[in-house]
DNA sequence: CACCGATTCAAGCAACCGCTTGAATCATAC
DNA sequence: GTATGATTCAAGCGGTTGCTTGAATCGGTG
């Protein structure tokens, strides 16, 4: 109840998010953690209960407050969108903006953040495939959701398709970001990365679905846009 | 220098293959590939040295037939084109044909060892990331130049850019191909999806760099197309 | 002060890792 | 048949892994 005498845990977040981000979670022992954080070799298993508990622990506490934004924005978009639905530009980058805003808030941290969160994507263990998925759901499927809306004769499966493959090209840009450069705060070359990918993306979401168009769809009157 | 009396060498390469793909790089075990490949445990050493240079041995005879078509069908492209370039369609398909070849060429093998390829993209170690790079340096290099020529105002580092995510996208469907359906020569899901993934890039990749055009070419006289 | 739950500490367990060793076994050349 | 080089075999090396243990130490409470 009372607070703890020392920032045990918060130390441990941190410099396992430091080590996750650089080396990727397989590569990183419990041991290197506890001696990057300078603290006894139980501390982990008393505070997390095992590696996963660790590793899940350290990912949604970034990933949870983006995602969050990132709901708060579509649904800001779309209540104030008219029935042609959202802009794609303004879906892209209330997908895109929470991460940048993210990483400039942490400062120093704001890259190791940025590159941890990339890795959401390309890791293994089962456990993580499971948490990453559990945390994108809900805004994979909303945004897809919204993208489909707002093209005129794009079917919702794809784009969900569509916007796996941002998805992909985000977590490219993320995780290769400290590769390239290593000075941290250069977020200049970080947005204007994003917004050249948004530029890329956003004219091949607006196209519409070709096969079932051509194909299934005889009795068309689509006379909008 | 006569036959080995036993396909030692090819059952560990099988084994090896198998496991990396299901189960990624760092959770697969030299006992485990040992115990698939059913033999003695220094085998694998006494054939290959060591579990990088295994590495190395499984995922170079993958990639190094598919590289060399994507180098020929350019090249044959290419020679065929006019002054405007090759077409962009023709660049996606020729870079990702190769894979859906393979695929249906290898048979039973075909979805293990296209998900094999698509950790080439993701998997953390130094040795494979140096692998990797050397294996896609000219192919990517070759592409992105080609796509570059065939738009008007698109410099060749965006059109680098933007060929990388084409990349992550491709890896993106290789590596979970396998994880929605179970049954192994589903190609046809396989080329639709490609087909759609070329519909939907295609637009983006024909886009002109806006920034370098608006801000540093205030004397351009661009005429063509 | 005595007490107690929360936290820290030093030490070590069993399992697994990549890799090595030295002898046995094989196919072939003489 | 015997010598030779390539391959297979059983066993085990040192090191690292995630995790556990039981006692020591702390801060707050009666």
């Amino acid at each position: 109840m009372s607070l703890p005498r020392s920032n045990t845990k918060q130390r441990i977040l941190d410099s396992a998010e430091s080590l996750f981000a650089q080396q990727g979670l397989a590569a990183t022992s419990l041991r290197a953690v506890i001696a990057a954080a300078d603290v006894n070799s139980a501390a982990i298993h008393y505070h997390f209960g095992s590696k996963e508990a660790l590793v899940e622990a350290v990912f949604e506490r970034r990933i949870e407050p983006v995602n969050r934004e990132r709901l708060a924005r579509l649904q800001h978009l779309e209540a104030s969108a008219g029935d042609s639905g959202v802009a794609m530009v303004e879906l892209l980058e209330a997908f895109i903006h929470p991460l940048l805003k993210l990483g400039q808030e942490l400062g120093d941290r704001g890259p190791v953040v940025v590159r941890l969160l990339g890795r959401l994507r390309s890791e293994e263990p089962d456990s993580l495939i499971a948490l990453a998925q559990a945390h994108m759901r809900e805004v994979h499927g909303r945004f897809s959701r919204a993208a489909a809306q707002s093209v005129e004769g794009l079917t919702q499966e794809e784009a969900s398709e569509r916007f796996e493959y941002v998805h992909a090209a985000v977590a490219w840009i993320l995780t290769h970001l400290a590769h390239a450069s290593e000075k941290p705060p250069e977020y200049v070359e970080l947005q204007d990365r994003f917004q050249r990918m948004i530029n890329f993306m956003e004219v091949g979401l607006q196209q519409p679905s070709r096969i079932r168009m051509e194909n299934l769809r005889p009795n068309d009157n689509g006379a909008a846009r």
